[in-house]
Formats: structure tokens, C-alpha cells, sequence
DNA sequence: CTAACTGCAAACCTTTTGCATTGAC
DNA sequence: GTCAATGCAAAAGGTTTGCAGTTAG
């Protein structure tokens, strides 16, 4: 598997990143130095970053940003609903990788094999959540999908029965 | 949060496990005491074991058997596609969970205030993987759903817009 | 008999925490 | 000025691995 996630847009669409910081802000959350630069990382990056790949893009803008204060604003993030926190089916281990949250859920389908993520988006998963929330009585608030298997590039095993 | 899962299906149907050890032998892998101990105990189990919990079932059978080979032997399991590993959004830390891999995918929803889990399967998943299936041209070989929300009983806090 | 499996202990890796210092508002 | 945020280092928590002894087939 690839050292890092390329990904795909299945529709070609790349909504726009919110800007993190201005909603901090209106949190009344306080705008520091490594909170700015972790924004900006994520706000820039075209796939999911992990700790180790965050910390390092963030200490380009400022090489005094500690990973402790990546897991710390991460959190922060995380609890504001800023972002995402996935773990892409531990095909990479223990690590957990970020997105900025979208304004729509999506899911994300992984190839096995190579490694390549692509993203669902739109009426599939709006229906499905529907459907979900119909037969639970749950609120749901956030969903995680994570789908494996062989994309159409790889060279699928036979089926075990 | 409970200290365990209680698991709640959602139809009121659970199915009936599949014997696992006679599925290892079948695959040609070596049927040991340990792998006898720690299929019966998943076996068993009415809600989603950790491998503490695991280990802990599993020295009841037969207290020599070290947490090393319950890991080693729920790797196997995994890869033989015979159970599932959840994290269930992370609620209870980085523990993994263990589930057997039932005939049909199902999601798991939880209550992020109680920590009820119920197990939706059925039709809604089936179009799901299909509509997957088709948006992306990939094979589905596994997909894990963790849905976060509040359940009937609980009360969910006024939606932050 | 031999390769596969196990128990044990140590190593590993990612994430979290306590504390003194710094800095945003 | 005050309380929150940071850097650092150490600890924690879960998982993996090397190795020598054991065992299933």
C-alpha cells in the first residue's frame, strides 16, 4: 500500500474548506499560533493526514508545534465538530487519520490492495441515514463508513465462499 | 457508559454462530486448545468482547493461555473472515472489539449517552452494499458501519447549528 | 518427526497527562 | 492580569514480536 492516501472524488466535486479558524473564533475558543497552523494543514491537504503527517506539515510554518499540542487541537477540533476523525479500517494500524468535516456525511470505500480511498457522497447516504434513523428512533448524529474491498484497477481473488 | 455492551437486536433475531472450530479445520489450520477456548467463548458471547474480556473468558477455560495468543489467534479468525473487529467510534478508547462474522453485514448504532447498542441488518443494508457496489465499481468484501446518536431514552442535547 | 503454535517478557507505537512556562484576550 | 494553551518529558494503554519450549497432524 502507498505510503499516503490519494484520494478520489467519485463525482469530481471538492467542496470548498470551511475556514476553521473563523469558526473558532466564534466559538469564543482562543486563536493561538499552532491552533492557526494546524487549520491551515488541514484546510490544505488533498488527503487524510495522520498525527505524524499533521505534526510534521504544521512544524514547516512553525517548528516549535509539539505533537502533544496536535492531539490536543485535534481533540478541540474534533469536539467542535470541525472534523473527522477516521481509522480507514486499521489497513495502516493503529493511527488515526483526520478530514475537515464536510457538510455532508460520506462514506469511505477502500481498496485493499492498493490502497486507493475513494468517496460516497449524495443521495445514497442521505437515504440510507434516513432509513436508519426510521427504524431506530435514534438521533443520529454522525456516522462512520468504512468499506473495504478490491476497486475495479486490482485483481480480485476468487471468492471464498 | 456500562462497563459492557448489551446488545440489543434490533428484529429480536440472533442468529444462530456458525462453529468456528470446525470451519479452522476445514481450512487445514491446526485446532488447539487455546483456538477450541477462545472460539467458544466468542461463541458465547451475547454482546461485543474486548481482548482483555477475551482473555479473561478464555483462562476461565483454561488458565495458561496468554493474551499474546488471543491476539495471534483473533488475527487468525480475522483473516479467515470469521469475525469482525469493531472500535465502535473509540467511546470506550482504543480497544477493538470482537464480534463473529454473521451471514449479512449489519451497522452498529450507539448511543454516545448510554452506550446502547443496536445492530441494524436487513434489507436497509443490502441496498446499501448494492448501491455501494454500483457507484464504484468495487468488490465489497467487508463494511463496517458505527452510527452515533442519542436513543429513545436518552436526552439529546438541542442541535447546535 | 517437523512445522506450527504457545507462553513469556520485552519491545513498540500511538496517544495522554502532569507540570512549569508562555501568551491571548 | 488571568486563565487557557503550550512544550517537554514521562507515563499509559493497547498491540506486536523474538525466542525457546511444546504439540498437532
Amino acid at each position: 500500500m502507498p505510503p499516503s492516501h490519494r484520494v478520489e472524488d467519485a463525482d469530481g466535486r471538492r467542496p470548498a474548506a470551511p475556514r476553521l479558524i473563523e469558526r473558532i473564533r466564534a466559538a469564543g475558543i482562543r486563536v493561538t499560533g499552532p491552533r492557526r497552523a494546524i487549520a491551515r494543514v488541514l484546510e490544505e491537504a488533498g488527503d487524510h493526514l495522520d498525527v505524524e503527517e499533521i505534526t510534521r506539515r504544521a512544524q514547516k510554518i512553525d517548528p516549535s508545534i509539539h505533537r502533544a499540542t496536535v492531539y490536543r487541537t485535534l481533540g478541540l477540533f474534533k469536539g467542535l465538530g470541525l472534523v473527522d476523525e477516521l481509522d480507514l479500517l486499521h489497513l495502516r494500524g493503529e493511527r488515526h487519520f483526520y478530514e475537515i468535516r464536510e457538510s455532508a456525511t460520506h462514506a469511505h470505500v477502500i481498496c485493499t490492495h492498493c490502497g486507493k480511498i475513494l468517496e460516497i457522497g449524495g443521495e445514497t447516504i442521505a437515504a440510507f441515514e434516513q432509513a436508519i434513523s426510521e427504524e431506530t428512533g435514534f438521533r443520529v448524529e454522525s456516522m462512520r463508513f468504512e468499506i473495504g474491498g478490491y476497486c475495479p484497477d486490482c485483481p480480485a481473488p476468487p471468492r471464498r465462499s
